[in-house]
DNA sequence: TATTGTTATACTCTATAACTATA
DNA sequence: TATAGTTATAGAGTATAACAATA
C-alpha cells in the first residue's frame, strides 16, 4: 500500500508531484544566486517588482500587487523596503490622491540590470547542458503553466 | 534601448525570464491552496519533509535538510514545529547518538494522505485544460529541469 | 459606500554564527 | 578534529484585521 507502482499513477497526478518537487529546486538555486552574489543582492520579488516598474512606469500600488499575485500590505511593505534602499520613489497621484506613483530610480534601474545579466548568465549556464530543442520545450512548458496558473485560480478576490 | 525587440534574443534569456515569471506565479497558487483548505494546513517545504520521511524512514536531520536544500537550522526548526503539531515523532539513533531518527506519526500520515489527496484533485482541475501530451511536456519538462538544476549548482558546500 | 494604502500583528522560510554533544 | 544538531539572531515573504484618507 505504501509503495506505488512507479509509472501506473494517473499523469495529473505525476505531474503534480514532479511541480512540487522541481520547482522549490529551482526556486532556491536561484533565490541564493540572487541574494549572495550581487552589489545590492535582491530578493526574486524585489527583482521582478523593479522589472515591472521598468516596463510600468508610474504603475500605482495595486497594480504592483496584481501583476505579482500578492496582498496589498505584503506589497506595501515591499515598496517600503525598496524606497528605504533608494532602488524606487514614490510620489502622489497629482488627480486621484490615493493613488501612488511609483518609479524605479536610476540606481534601481542600474541595479536591476546588473542583476538581470547575472540571473541571465548564470541560467544560461545552468541550462547550457540541454539542447536548443530542450530550452526551446523548458520556454513551451512555462507559457503552458502560465496560461493554466494564471487565470482564474489565481485572483485574490475568488479566495474567501 | 529600454524597448526590447520581442522574440530577437536568445533562447537561455527567453528561457530565464519564463522561469522568473512563471514558477513564482504557481508556487504562490499551490501554497495558497495548502495553507487554507486543509484540515491542519501545511506549508510546501512542510508537505515535503512529511513526504519524504515517509519514504524515508528514520531519516536524519541533515538527510532531510540535503534533500530539501536548506542549511541545518532551518530543517531543526520546521521539525520541532512538526513535532510541536504531533505530525514527527523524533528519537535517537542508538548507535550514533549525535543523529536523530525522524518518523512520520499516524496523524501526521493522515495529514499528508489528505493535503496530497486536496492538491492532487487541485492540480488536476488546474491542468485539466491540458491535453494529454501537454500534461506530458510538463512532466518531461520538470524532469529536465531537475536533471539541471539538481546537481552542483545546487549543493550547500559550494556556496561560500 | 467603495477604493487605495498603511499599520499592527503573526507566522513561516531561510541564513549565518556560535554553541553542545558525540564520535 | 570532524560530524550532528540546537540555540540565538535576523530579515524577507506572506497573510489577515483594523484603520485612515480620498473619491
Amino acid at each position: 500500500m505504501k509503495q506505488l507502482e512507479a509509472e501506473t499513477r494517473p499523469t495529473h497526478e505525476i505531474a503534480a508531484r514532479e511541480l512540487l518537487e522541481t520547482m522549490p529546486l529551482i526556486m532556491r538555486t536561484i533565490r541564493r544566486q540572487m541574494r549572495g552574489h550581487e552589489p545590492g543582492g535582491l530578493s526574486i520579488p524585489q527583482f521582478r517588482t523593479l522589472g515591472f516598474l521598468m516596463f510600468n512606469e508610474g504603475a500605482s500600488l495595486s497594480d504592483l500587487a496584481e501583476h505579482l499575485g500578492l496582498a496589498l500590505p505584503s506589497m506595501s511593505k515591499m515598496i517600503d523596503n525598496l524606497i528605504a534602499r533608494k532602488l524606487v520613489r514614490r510620489q502622489q497621484h497629482t488627480e486621484d490622491r490615493r493613488r501612488l506613483v511609483l518609479n524605479v530610480t536610476e540606481r534601481g534601474s542600474e541595479l536591476l540590470r546588473q542583476a538581470g545579466d547575472m540571473l541571465t548568465a548564470f541560467l544560461g549556464g545552468t541550462l547550457e547542458p540541454l539542447s536548443a530543442e530542450e530550452k526551446e520545450q523548458v520556454v513551451r512548458t512555462m507559457r503552458l503553466l502560465r496560461g493554466v496558473f494564471g487565470n482564474g485560480t489565481n485572483s485574490r478576490t475568488s479566495c474567501r
